[in-house]
DNA sequence: GGCCTGCCTTGACCCAGATCAAACGGGATC
DNA sequence: GATCCCGTTTGATCTGGGTCAAGGCAGGCC
């Protein structure tokens, strides 16, 4: 096993570096990385892939969040996914996209082509078991969705979704506390109805619910405060095994 | 791209090598790969592994079916993937298994050893983009069932699982005729609750009324005949876009 | 044969969450 | 300040699927 070796090459100074794919790459192959990479921002709303549609690119979410869709032929829609800030998009080896891609909030990825990608995937074994290694993972957090989505009720569901987002926030700030959280939703209410796969309704009355039993605490529609973490995901109904 | 030449060595005679990890290798490799190989077999109902412990195996279903399952503390459990002959277990590269894997069927697996697998794909590029193509597939398949989870009726949810297995059925007879269907399920009216988010009782309500409506025809409990596939596909409802 | 056991079906009733409808509130624009 | 707009809350009512309960049926065993 040759230690990679993280340098202050250009790719090195890459926003999502922490979890990116290049996160074991020599100071050579970052340089590689680094002549294909580019940037592309999407307004708050604003497709970045279309479900069939040909992808031409791979990359990571540098700020904001978008969300993957798949929607049935009469408008019911179905949120499978969502990037956050260091998650990978895209499928090197696949043609199409298998769902719609859309940026919920203002969004900076980082992209690569596809072709050259692929290409350096090819001579560049470390950037092929990262990605596997990502892909398992997302394979991981959509199973476990599944288990949300099937069996979990309103209340367990929503508790599910501040959970996860909590934690995410918290693997940004290392050394925070862990009791505690605190967060601006960067979901509306009908976004997380889509995730959930609720209503808007039924979304804002367990908000209400859980704020009014004390389990969250809400400043403005958005911003919460979780002042027990514990009492959270006991809300959320755990797994019976960790 | 050097042509991948399946030869006559022992590996290439695995009966599951149609989809299998070594669909691309060279007869060296394959060499490689049957050295470690070996086999294994489960009864219908036993544990193959269970969430949490240590896998020190990843393989391919040769004969029969598994399932992965996920369990809360109060017992629901939802099932979050059905391996058929060919599909694959295993996270190389990960430690703890993250869901049951039950034998659903009496069943036989087609083994690797961890360590040796992990190091084979090491020196093996080709065994690393056959594993991330086959981890993108199940991610899709995965999030597919996402949308039938959140936001399908029953009626709909029955459907696309009988579809599902028809469709698979199909794959293994090529030239077959696919305007209409005739197979066993594998799974008992439980096991399809489990893996739709539903309970026994409404599945075997939602069977009554598409055998009533016509959609399909059973003979026994277990032997379903779809008449006409397009129908069947009407009632799950499909994607807006394919 | 009779009995058990496991799987499946059917009926009656109930409730969590969907649906329909109205109103609130805060930011942007004039 | 008045108006609009959009996301949100809340209420009233409806309903799909869950829950509870009672058989039905086929295969295995005595």
């Amino acid at each position: 096993m040759n230690a990679p070796v993280l340098s202050q090459s250009r790719c090195a100074d890459c926003p999502i570096r922490h979890r990116a794919v290049c996160a074991r790459c020599d100071a050579d192959e970052l340089e590689q990385l680094d002549a294909i990479k580019y940037y592309r921002s999407y307004e708050a709303g604003q497709p970045v892939i279309w479900s069939g549609d040909q992808m031409s690119f791979v990359g990571s979410v540098v700020t904001g969040i978008a969300s993957l869709t798949q929607t049935m032929e009469d408008g019911r829609t179905q949120m499978v996914g969502l990037l956050l800030p260091s998650d990978f998009v895209g499928r090197p080896g696949r043609e199409g996209a298998a769902y719609d891609v859309v940026a919920t909030t203002d969004l900076v990825m980082c992209c690569f082509r596809k072709k050259p990608f692929e290409d350096l995937m090819e001579r560049t074994p470390h950037i092929a078991h990262r990605l596997l290694e990502m892909t398992l993972d997302e394979l991981d957090a959509a199973r476990e969705w599944m288990l949300v989505l099937g069996r979990k009720t309103a209340r367990e569901k929503i508790a599910s979704l501040l959970a996860i987002i909590a934690r995410r926030n918290a693997a940004l700030t290392p050394g925070g506390d862990t009791d505690t959280a605190e967060f601006d939703l960067p979901l509306t209410r009908e976004a997380m109805a889509d995730y959930l796969g609720l209503t808007l309704e039924t979304v804002s009355r367990q908000m209400s619910a859980l704020k009014r039993d004390g389990v969250i605490q809400l400043a403005g529609k958005r911003h919460v405060t979780v002042p027990d973490m514990t009492r959270l995901l006991d809300e959320a109904g755990t797994d019976s095994e960790d």
